[in-house]
DNA sequence: TATGAATGAGTCTTCATTCAT
DNA sequence: CATGAATGAAGACTCATTCAT
């Protein structure tokens, strides 16, 4: 169940991209996680380049279709995990419990969001501002997203692991969680406050706990 | 415990705000909401507020001003519940359990954000871009909110309701439960879709068996 | 006849015109009419006309609104000595006969030339690459001016002085000459070369003779 | 009489043109007729022209080079006609009356603009902001039709079959009528309105008549 | 000979901010 | 207090031209 990874050193070894471009795409990458899309300029990005400005437009049409290639890749991958055939097969062999599945879901997507922070980062702050990333988000990641956790959520419930409320409030009560320890791990809580083993055990015994039947 | 909330319309009804300072913001809310602060020229809002660009300098000495004045009273009341003197004494009056303050916190931010949203929406959006703002928020709300919450979470600790986890980790995943609740309720999921009495109570039951201690 | 013109300086003592509106005008039409719409910048207008170039872009939406708000009024005033209420009676009364009406055209015209010459000359450069202004053209001149001529044509036609052709090919025969004699005198042959009197004399009995009925 | 008229399929087989040669000329030729020069990108052509935009440069130094490369033969061969040796002998055995002569000039030049009638556009509509174009089309054009026509206007007039004028006054009366009758066949009147024997009937007479001396 | 990536000066346009009225 | 004309720096984007391959 290890997706492939998109990583930007992945990203950046593609055959087909010219050596300049890669340098625009990391340029590009930088200045729009620290300052945002709306506040980094075309000429900033060519100066960090080391590229002319002429030669950005060469091989992005415009500002905003750098930042759909920058994020669409990514994105594609942000679900990876999930988009398995036969995921009820996978999940018989290689997640006997509930707990399984959590512990290597967070793993993985720990390890996606190392390799990707700052290309998501680009995605949390400009999805409210381009319709674009928001149709697409919604596409390929969300809809399929809630199409798989579904399977797993209902796998899950009909092994009496747990309860039984509509895959959609299990999804987003699991994926608040999760998401909140990231975005703790990553954007709030400063490394040194932080016991990343502990912190992973209490939110995966929390969602148990919270999704769980019976006793403990 | 009930804060006393700011609205817009308690925000126009400032005796000290101008007629025409109003309508600016009035105006300026619902621009940066919708298009975000770096998308909305001043040209804009004052149209739409049917006033002279000038006027808004006159009041606002530059845009950013503006964007922080609109945020800043909102911001200092998103912890305002928890704010209040002798917690103690009113935890034990009026909240015999976590599920009651649970029950009533929820509540009670419900309103906060139906009366404001938009600028709620715009401090979420912003707050990546705008140093001032990530400052103001350390300060006004997460370093209060966490004070205030530890007391919260080691009385309830002390009566044995729930486990025994640092508070901040308490925080962490009572606050991911419940904003990621009002996240999908506000922004993600159609109204149609959305069964609100159901939803709030399976978040509190969650959070309730995720960090409570025993048998159901 | 005389129709009331519309001079550069009329234009320009519009009430409703800046002072430096009007710098902005003068100085595009001035440029406009020696290198082209295409080949003039807005920076270049701006330093001719002593403005900052947002300046510019504040009276007019856009650098093409300003060609349009230049060539527009003149364009309605072209074929002005035609657009009379009564045309019937004025002919009947002032121009006795088709050499009345040809010398008192070719003076009239002359006239608006001498006063809105370099506008005339970007109407007639910028026409082929405008479709805006083609569209402007046909709607408020070349339809008028053929509805108008029909007239004289006809009422002409009818008194026995000018052969019974088409109207429209006897003001194709009549506009070729007059017009070629206007370009001939304005932009091709130098001013040493010609003797007005005598060329207007020309071209007057050649169109005369040219569409007369009989023996000279 | 009949000029090695220049056509763009015989600009075209000239042996001397490389195959992409060809084909840039075609793409740029279209382009520039229907868009102008100044609208026209190379980048344009080359894509049109299916060919790299380096290829144009190396055939032609600049985008001006490639326009007067395809604008200066058309103009070399406009007076073409004109340029006969022994003009006398040929007037005397060919054109016994004025009126044969303007026929077969304009049934010849006609012949010309149809096969050339996009270079021809692109020669009008560039001449006033091209320079060299305007020299060009001085020494050329203007001289040597000038020159020509003046002997044939004596011609005719010392046959006592047109009015004793300035040779220059009856060049420019007759081409004034000409190119009016091309302009609107060509540019201004659609063809279901235009009856081509009739007009061109209409026109040969008006000239004769305006020029003629005596009765009809 | 042909290519096409790269250039950088230049284009039109926007915008927050100022200031005389 | 309010206005809105004016500013000029900065923005995204275009384009003819060059040059290494």
């Amino acid at each position: 169940m290890t997706g492939e990874e998109i990583s930007i050193e992945f990203l950046l070894e593609e055959d087909e991209l010219t050596d300049k471009q890669k340098k625009i795409l990391v340029a590009a990458i930088e200045s729009f996680s620290e300052k945002g899309y709306a506040a980094t300029s075309t000429n900033e990005i060519a100066k960090k380049a080391g590229v002319a400005e002429g030669t950005i437009f060469r091989h992005y049409k415009t500002k905003k279709d750098l930042l759909l290639n920058i994020v669409a890749p990514v994105m594609a991958k942000l679900v990876a995990p999930f988009v398995i055939r036969d995921l009820d097969k996978v999940l018989n062999k290689r997640f006997d419990t509930f707990e399984d599945f959590l512990r290597a879901m967070i793993e993985n997507r720990r390890e996606f969001i190392e390799k990707n922070g700052q290309i998501i980062r680009i995605l949390l702050q400009e999805i409210p501002f381009q319709p674009e990333l928001r149709e697409q988000f919604k596409e390929h990641v969300a809809t399929r997203l809630f199409e798989r956790f579904t399977k797993v959520a209902v796998y899950y419930q009909e092994k009496g692991e747990i309860i039984d409320i509509p895959p959609l409030s299990a999804l987003r009560l699991t994926a608040s969680s999760i998401i909140g320890y990231f975005i703790a791990k990553y954007l709030i809580i400063p490394e040194s406050e932080w016991d990343d083993e502990a912190e992973t055990e209490r939110t995966i015994q929390f969602i148990l706990n919270g999704l769980g039947k019976g006793t403990k």
